[in-house]
DNA sequence: TGTACATCAGTGAACGCGCGTTCACTGATGTAC
DNA sequence: TGTACATCAGTGAACGCGCGTTCACTGATGTAC
């Protein structure tokens, strides 16, 4: 067919896209190639036009989940601290929330496949490490009143909290079970970000 | 063959215990039930003598190393309280160690599955909250000073804190970044069972 | 005491299905002449 | 301007394989007569 210049990257693109979201639904080892490819409206034989295998593509599509996390985390401090709130409580709004529990195909891939991920293949997680970094970063820069490394140490802690608590509130049943989960995890976090005393 | 009182029992366990150790180990979705019945010495066949389908063999089997991880708490907590040592210090060390981050097969099925597990048909969940909820209270127990329903509250948070560490110091790679996880998550879940100052 | 039969945990072939991957092919377009 | 050819993203049949589940069967033992 001879496409436009950029056809082949952006089909690429909705490839990825597609995965991001299939994956963060249904799981890495319960996601096929074929009915992935369908979703973005192709067969399965193109797929090895753009990737070396399935352990590529959960890389490349792991990755934009966590980079669509961050930039999400990123938006809610910026509009936070303009509206004169506190960036880290509005971190932990953004990740401790009902729309994110019930929504794991638009959520935190870290929530979604941690567990799949250190079973997976080395190749699968090759961005994985620089990705969770930066994000911690981002977290660790919400805390204020202590040493660099501190803060970073505190935010290893507070994202461990965020995915094990969001994981509990979705897979403990109960609306409102779930929902003490979620407000457990959101004071608990604010613990940990509170200025040390003691 | 006509086997002797109790011998199906004994093969029924034997096949939950040796989907405990697998399901923890490489997931539901990539645990089939023939090489399961293999590593329990019997043909696949024979599975549905004992069990209607697999989700409840991973309901049976989620409940059985849930089990195990609550004892193993509990016998650390008493073990602590025999040696005048804090129970909550002693839950944490024994859930927060490089033991249990390379030895996923013997460990918190929660930790290894609870993603997973979300996405799971309900029948494979039946027993879970049930087994999560008495987890949560024994961790509750040895946090002193709180009112019962904060205890549990902050139960809650120390479960998550405890899984979402563990699952990232399993995920990311290096040595020293993974053991400085574990020290992170260990400091935070200390914080949050201090008695509240602040 | 000896024989016929019922029991039932476990066997293994077979079912339809989806998996990841390979590969010969298609066909619309850009380029060379 | 018109024709022949190269390009290459995408197609779809085919590969061997493992999946969860079903089912007719095995065969050692306990029980009935």
């Amino acid at each position: 067919m001879r496409y436009e210049k950029g056809h082949r990257d952006d089909t690429r693109r909705r490839i990825v896209e597609a995965a991001s979201r299939r994956l963060r639904k249904d799981g890495i080892a319960s996601t096929g190639i074929a009915s992935l490819m369908a979703e973005a409206g192709l067969t399965h034989g193109g797929f090895y036009a753009h990737f070396t295998g399935k352990e590529a593509l959960v890389n490349d599509a792991v990755c934009l989940a966590l980079q669509g996390t961050r930039r999400a985390l990123v938006s809610a401090v910026k509009k936070a601290h303009e509206e004169g709130r506190d960036g880290f409580e509005a971190i932990v709004d953004r990740y401790l929330n009902r729309a994110h529990r019930d929504h794991p195909e638009a959520g935190c891939a870290a929530a979604s496949l941690a567990a799949e991920l250190a079973r997976a293949q080395a190749g699968a997680r090759e961005g994985l490490a620089q990705e969770v970094h930066e994000t911690l970063s981002v977290i660790a820069a919400e805390i204020r009143g202590r040493s660099p490394d501190a803060a970073y140490a505190a935010a290893c802690a507070v994202f461990g909290l965020l995915m094990g608590t969001l994981q509990l509130a979705r897979v403990i049943g109960g609306p409102e079970t779930s929902a003490a989960m979620l407000a457990a995890g959101r004071e608990a976090a604010l613990t940990l970000a509170q200025p040390r005393g003691e």
